[in-house]
DNA sequence: AAGAAATACAACCGCGAAATT
DNA sequence: GAATTTCGCGGTTGTATTTCT
């Protein structure tokens, strides 16, 4: 029996995308929102696959991405995020191996996607020049954690470890992981308005970085 | 200046889970 | 409850760009 294919290969396009395609999927998902990706190539007259169309938005349109580069607190609290949901979802729950997405869940405008390649491109590298294991983020050579030999000094070991990083789990709705806050895509989140507040289910809610450690300096 | 190597990141693939029939 | 469809995820590959020789 099998899985069938989720668009006809021979009749779509692969490869980069075009500023028209773009346009094209842009405009339709403005009109119509997001949802039934298998028919919207279809119904927005592009020649790509369901799958092609939902990663071209996710990660690339969508209005509500920051781009550029991940800056030290970015990257400090993706490091912390790694470990500790790496950690604890493997551990506890071992069939589920969201990582990515749950660390992107608390980077507002960061995506999996993203997030993964800036973690296995830059990093794994800066990990691995600290003598730390990218994997169980433990000195390479064994022992316990120094922080000198790996190059963070204990006042910032001790402002790592003091990142609130409990997660909420909640029961959903349905498909509750992909509601997104109306009040978020307006850029009027945090104002009365937003209810999101109330909301467990909200995705870009769940992001309150509510460390003991402020983000500045 | 040209070619090679390294890097960054966009995109694809296959799988499992959830939803639907 | 089984079969089928759709979605979302992580791992991997492909390609464009940058840096080095």
């Amino acid at each position: 029996m099998g899985r069938t294919p989720c668009c006809e290969k021979a009749h779509t396009n692969k490869g980069t995308w075009t500023k028209e395609e773009d346009q094209r999927l842009i405009s339709y998902v403005r009109t119509h929102g997001e949802g039934c990706w298998r028919s919207l190539p279809k119904a927005a007259g592009l020649l790509r696959c369901g799958k092609s169309c939902r990663l071209r938005w996710i990660n690339y349109l969508r209005p509500d991405l920051k781009r550029g580069n991940f800056t030290d607190e970015e990257d400090e609290l993706i490091i912390k995020l790694h470990g500790s949901l790496g950690n604890k979802l493997l551990f506890f729950l071992s069939s589920i191996t969201c990582r990515w997405s749950a660390i992107a869940a608390r980077l507002p405008g960061r995506t999996d996607n993203e997030i993964k390649n800036h973690w296995n491109t830059n990093i794994k590298r800066k990990l691995l020049g600290q003598g730390l294991d990218p994997r169980t983020h433990r000195p390479v050579h064994g022992g316990s954690h120094d922080s000198q030999s790996s190059g963070v000094s204990a006042d910032e070991d001790s402002r790592r470890s003091n990142l609130d990083l409990d997660l909420t789990i909640s029961l959903p709705s349905s498909r509750s992981s992909e509601t997104i806050c109306f009040c978020y895509h307006l850029g009027i989140r945090s104002s009365e308005a937003c209810s999101c507040r109330t909301s467990s289910s909200m995705r870009f809610l769940s992001f309150q970085h509510t460390s003991s450690t402020s983000t500045s300096p």
